[in-house]
RNA sequence: GGCCCUGUAGUUCAAUGGAUAGAACGGAAGUUUCCUAAACUUUAAAUGGAGGUUCGAUUCCUCUCGGGGCUACCA
């Protein structure tokens, strides 16, 4: 980043002399050169055309002149059509891989007292069904943005809102106390949330058939739905649980730390934890306090039978109901409610991101224009943290018709096929049996994060569970892979050195290194800006993949000259080091060896 | 119907308005007396269509054709 400020600094400068004009900021710009040509950065030259009345090349020879003879970083330039070539002494390069080489840290924001405090939400977890891919592309994206926000210099609170409450529990509960003849977790050797989403697929099966019949005896698709016996007896038990009823809130306790239980293995093997978790039980009536208060701020509008309601036609976005007729509460009042709970809780909040899909887009976007309507400031720095659904190769998952991709079962499978893989790369020869296990975790594990992480998040993504997520190629087990092996030449060569090196010739594979070392730093602020993961998975990609070319054309070990063998052994130390930060920040850990 | 998102090689993904649109998988052809071949090298292959703004458009605007989502007194 330096680089670039001091060199925009040298070009506004050059325009001025040369044309007599002070360029805008944003007409500078500047853009890695293309491998094909010459140069390190590449300034384009024909925003200043109309300054220069010249030819482009004229033009961006003069400002290449201009800034060679006074700026000692670049050493040379070249004009190829618009673009203006530069080429940054090495002498560059090597100080700033001294300046960085010793510090692990070195492109991370240190975190203070006085840094600010991001809430980011995410998995939030309906409790009546185990998670699947789509929870999973949830779960590794809040986690990963929530470790890009620390490592740029955010206090962080990761939480979990659970929604453990309403008519979707009481389906799973009513069926097991119908069917489940007293079947519990252990006796069903299942884990709980399994066991509970077995219950609501029962659920939802007889009530189908109970449908079906209805509709044979002449009542429409909506009456019979409605008049269904166990839609009427689930709603039933819905009351009584709001009511407090100790038989059913017994049982709601029960099967609700079945699913905790199952969820908290499926979090640890995912590697993710929260530091706050909100239940929907405790937190779905905060929202009726702010009905009133939009009321009296005449923001809401009380109706004859006796909703409210707000009106945002004006903001393209419809009427909403807050409260329905009878007095109770609807879903967005809800979330009003625990947002302004949670700048309460923690009035020092700076941004709230919740992660959740792309769907309830309309949503958020109603939620933070009411929050703005009421007053709250801070509700410009609430923010939907929007990613496209998965889809399979037949579309969208639908968890009651059974096409989901269930998360234990994928991880299961992941480490199966790195199990397999590794055996048959006959790579396992100096492992123990539980170093090889976790290996074949690491791998999976890797494989699987990487796959949901290097994908843009806004975009939705394809899933193909015939095919087998890959292990070579632009993938995690690939980086691991190079980690590896730096780490196997690191011990071959026993001792490092860590002195500040000079008088090295660099060759094009180890000033790449080195350039790719110096945009770490950017990608990671570019990846918070954008809540992106993706940028950091990229990164980490390019740098593995430049490393790979170096480590088989360059030898290191056995370079005779000790200064370079040294040299290129702080380099892939520090590539090392960097591609463990990077993947770290996509919850993915690295194998010593593999 | 209205609103929102999205269309890039056969497939899965990249590309702050900038050069001849990058990778990976798959296809074709190679590299191992050499630090881990889960690697490396070479090769064929793509911006749905039509306009517009611009010195310059995959990117911004309009239309059009596909794909998805939302449009509940469900959550």
């Amino acid at each position: 980043m330096q680089l670039e400020k001091l060199l925009s600094n040298k070009v506004i400068q050059a325009i001025q002399l040369l044309y007599n004009v002070t360029p805008e900021a944003k007409a500078i710009t500047f853009q890695k050169t293309n491998k094909e040509f010459e140069g390190d950065l590449t300034l384009v030259i024909f925003p200043f055309l109309k300054a220069s009345k010249k030819s482009p090349e004229e033009t961006g020879k003069q400002i290449g002149e201009h800034l060679r003879s006074n700026t000692p970083e670049i050493e040379n330039f070249n004009v190829v059509k618009g673009f203006l070539n530069i080429t940054i002494s090495p002498a560059f390069w090597i100080n700033y891989f001294n300046d960085v080489a010793g510090n692990p840290n070195f492109a991370f924001v240190p975190v203070s007292n006085t840094s600010p405090t991001v809430m980011v939400e995410y998995s939030s977890p309906n409790t009546n069904k185990p998670l699947h891919l789509g929870h999973l592309r949830n779960i590794l994206l809040g986690y990963s943005v929530a470790e890009i926000l620390k490592a740029n210099g955010n206090k962080v609170i990761q939480t979990n809102l659970v929604n453990d409450r309403g008519i979707h529990i009481c389906k799973s509960m009513l069926a097991w106390k119908k069917w489940g003849s007293g079947e519990r977790p252990e006796t069903a050797s299942m884990k709980g949330d399994h066991l509970v989403g077995k219950y609501y697929v029962t659920f939802d099966k007889h009530l189908k058939l109970q449908i079906a019949e209805l509709k044979l005896a002449g009542l429409s698709d909506e009456d019979a739905q409605k008049k269904a016996p166990l839609m009427l007896e689930v709603q039933e038990m819905l009351r009584r649980w709001e009511e407090g009823d100790k038989e059913v809130v017994a049982l709601w306790k029960t099967m609700n730390n079945w699913v905790y239980k199952g969820f908290d293995e499926t979090y640890k093997m995912l590697g993710v934890n929260f530091d706050k978790m909100y239940f929907e039980s405790n937190t779905y009536l905060h929202g009726k306090k702010l009905v009133e208060e939009g009321l009296n701020k005449n923001v809401f509008t009380k109706k004859e039978d006796g909703s409210v309601r707000i009106d945002l036609s004006g903001d393209d976005l419809g009427e909403k109901v807050l409260l329905r007729a009878d007095g109770t509460s609807v879903y967005i009042t809800q979330d009003l409610g625990t947002a302004v709970e949670r700048f309460k809780e923690f009035p020092e909040l700076s941004k709230l991101i919740y992660t959740v899909g792309n769907e309830q887009d309309y949503h958020f976007k109603v939620l933070f224009l009411i929050l703005k309507k009421l007053g709250y400031k801070w509700a410009e720095e609430c923010y939907h943290l929007s990613y496209g659904m998965v889809e399979l190769p037949e579309g969208k998952m639908k968890s009651r018709e059974g096409t989901v991709v269930d998360a234990d079962d994928l991880i299961n499978e992941m480490i199966d096929t790195a199990r397999e893989t590794t055996l048959k790369l006959g790579k396992t020869d100096e492992l123990s049996a539980a170093e090889a296990e976790r290996l074949y975790y690491l791998i999976a594990l890797s494989a699987l994060k990487y796959f949901i992480l290097k994908v843009d998040p806004k975009k939705k993504m394809l899933f193909d569970p015939k095919e087998s997520i890959d292990f070579n190629g632009n993938t995690g087990p690939f980086i691991q892979y190079t980690y590896a092996r730096i780490q196997s030449v690191l011990r071959k060569a026993e001792k490092t050195d860590d002195r500040r090196w000079t008088a090295i010739t660099l060759k094009d594979k180890e000033k790449n290194i080195i350039k790719l070392i110096y945009e770490f730093p950017v990608a990671l602020g570019h990846a918070a800006k954008e809540y992106n993961p993706a940028v950091v998975a990229n990164y980490v990609y390019e740098l593995s993949k430049e490393y790979n070319q170096f480590y088989h054309d360059i030898t290191i070990l056995k370079e005779v000259d000790a200064n370079l063998r040294n040299f290129r052994l702080a380099l892939s130390k520090k590539t090392g080091e960097v591609i463990r930060s990077a993947m770290k920040l996509l919850g993915i850990d690295v194998p010593e060896r593999m």
